[in-house]
DNA sequence: GTCTATAGGAGGATAGAC
DNA sequence: GTCTATCCTCCTATAGAC
């Protein structure tokens, strides 16, 4: 018995997370294809192929569902910065984050949440993996920015709170997905675009 | 006859075009302080101060009161445009728009409509005063980043349609929202802050 | 054109059986 | 925890009297 229930026990769980891992990979998508708004839960229901009383067993509301995703990207963008090679310059380590971002965005995996809706962001502000997430994620790319900046490399009169904003910014940039339907350019090339226009400026240089 | 009844109908008109900006004026702060999804018609009819069956004699959808908003957004522009001394150089023509344009968000009077909403696209295609003034503005600001770029004065190997959309991105910029949250800029702080990021990116020059 | 009242439907959330 | 069936609220849009 002793032996056993862990393991019963183990395997529920598991079969848990691998559910829950599937509604939020729908939910990502949705969320990024139609924004929070557009997406109803009973698609999200059809996508993951299961009932819509059954993922209100799992997610207590439609805020709750993108939370979950917030936390899913969070996650993904600190397993990101924890593989930046440490003696990278900090300019470079920034740069590499936003293209990152970029390239997710541009690959339809990017959450799009309207910034105004107030109850989604009291859930979000509630959830603790996500606040932490996000907390671990400013202070990194802070400490950063202020390197870069007293290295020379990015604009010191800029209060790097300014910056850090700039660069999350990036997550949710129209210019991509314009240029994206404009049809000229491959996603490298919108990317790279994107990415000097951000740390060079419009302005020639 | 032949002289009053021309006169009773301009009242009316007038009258009628009074109403319809009061309604416009409404839906236009309201979409900037809620957003197309969350402003409900009902909030309309009320801040305007009648019945929401009038409203709908006015304009026959949602869609359309939206449009309405962008077409009088648009029209500013085109009067802030013509204004602009002729001869600026095109560069300062350009900072100057963006400066206009995140002051009126600013200020609060910048509609936020969702770039994915497809019944909100086709009714803002389906209206010739949206798009023609659309058309134009983009063609006067087109002219100016080529003139720009050929005096030097905007990076020449940037696609000057990348740099148009770089600078309507300004107009639903959320950096400016962020930046006002945090509480530490006045307006024209953050208004520099941008337009310098803009412009001049965020690497050291 | 303005109103009151209501139709009509979408969508978030739940009841209760299994 | 999964299902079917349903509730209930909110919101767009309209009917019909004045």
């Amino acid at each position: 018995m002793a032996s056993t229930t862990p393991q019963k026990i183990s395997f529920k769980a598991q079969m848990l997370l691998a559910r829950e891992s599937a509604i939020i990979q729908s939910v990502n998508r949705l969320l990024a294809e139609k924004g929070f708004d557009a997406m109803t839960v009973d698609e999200v229901a059809a996508d993951v192929g299961i009932a819509k009383a059954s993922l209100y067993k799992h997610f207590p509301s439609k805020e709750d569902l993108a939370a979950a995703a917030m936390v899913s990207v969070m996650q993904r963008a600190q397993a990101f910065l924890d593989e930046l090679p440490e003696e990278s310059a900090p300019i470079d380590k920034l740069r590499s984050v936003v293209t990152w971002t970029m390239g997710l965005k541009l690959a339809g995996e990017m959450p799009s949440l309207p910034s105004q809706n107030s109850s989604l962001r009291s859930t979000l502000m509630g959830n603790k993996d996500y606040v932490d997430g996000l907390m671990d994620v400013s202070e990194r790319l802070g400490a950063w920015i202020e390197m870069a900046q007293s290295q020379g490399a990015i604009n010191p009169q800029l209060p790097p709170i300014a910056v850090l904003y700039t660069l999350y910014a990036r997550a949710c940039d129209p210019v991509l997905e314009f240029l994206k339907m404009a049809g000229l350019f491959s996603n490298d090339d919108i990317v790279a675009l994107v990415l000097s226009t951000c740390f060079d400026g419009l302005a020639a240089r």
